[in-house]
DNA sequence: ACTTGACTTAGAGCGTACTCTAACACGCAT
DNA sequence: ATGCGTGTTAGAGTACGCTCTAAGTCAAGT
């Protein structure tokens, strides 16, 4: 298969329709097309850029970030470095933001074995 | 020093006086005195809680389960083991978003790496 | 011909976690 | 005694990212 409806889209993002439509809206997909009776359908590509939308979103880049990132694309080639250097701005954050939950990750862990050193003791 | 006012927790943990209010009315922080004037005046033991809660914010907890935890916690130590599962279940939550992070970042690693390649030849 | 189901739109509504406002109170320094 | 800084409250407002509603269109199946 080469082309998807919205409800495929759906399924095979997680996403749905309504945020797939949603996304568009807010330009982070662009140039959509449709069949006759108005509905649309995804290729590949579009596939492959929401693939790529989620995985900033999943690393809490914002809708407006990403937004900026899509316009600098639709500008042209010579963008390529500004585009760069948005993630690469943003791969530093996501790397501080790892640290951060393992260090919280670590408080959580010590609490735990305080419960469970308690509760070993006075069951 | 070992009581707080609550620019000095605002600054220590770095909340806003505004958040720790919040917190203490949805129940996240209990039993906070007041002096003669009816200002706040906070403990080591609440630093130590406001910097647990942080470390669980930092890791997506919702307020809501928070409030339950130190719900929990405030009826006795018979609660101890219903804490835990909380802390744990958690833990797993935490662990695999930590996953999920990881893999949406080696994909935006991906896409730099492309464009460095791209800026290399043609710059 | 009619129903069903999948789609369309503009725009309203929602959940979360703050964040701020307005009006007021207190204690200390000038 | 007056102003300033720091605090107090209830409740309103904000930002974000969806998420849903309502009314409609279209194509295919019975």
């Amino acid at each position: 298969m080469s082309v998807y409806k919205v409800a495929n889209m759906a399924d095979i993002t997680g996403l749905t329709p309504h945020t797939l439509r949603y996304y568009e809206k807010e330009l982070l997909l662009l140039d959509v097309p449709r069949d006759s009776s108005g509905h649309r359908y995804y290729s590949e590509d579009h596939l492959a850029a929401v693939k790529f939308i989620s995985a900033l979103r999943a690393t809490n880049m914002s809708i407006g970030t990403i937004k900026e990132y899509i316009s600098l694309y639709r500008q042209g080639s010579n963008t390529s470095p500004a585009r760069m250097s948005i993630l690469k701005d943003h791969e530093h954050l996501v790397m501080k933001h790892l640290e951060d939950v393992k260090s919280s990750l670590k408080m959580i862990r010590k609490k735990i074995q305080r419960y469970e050193a308690s509760l070993r003791v006075m069951p």
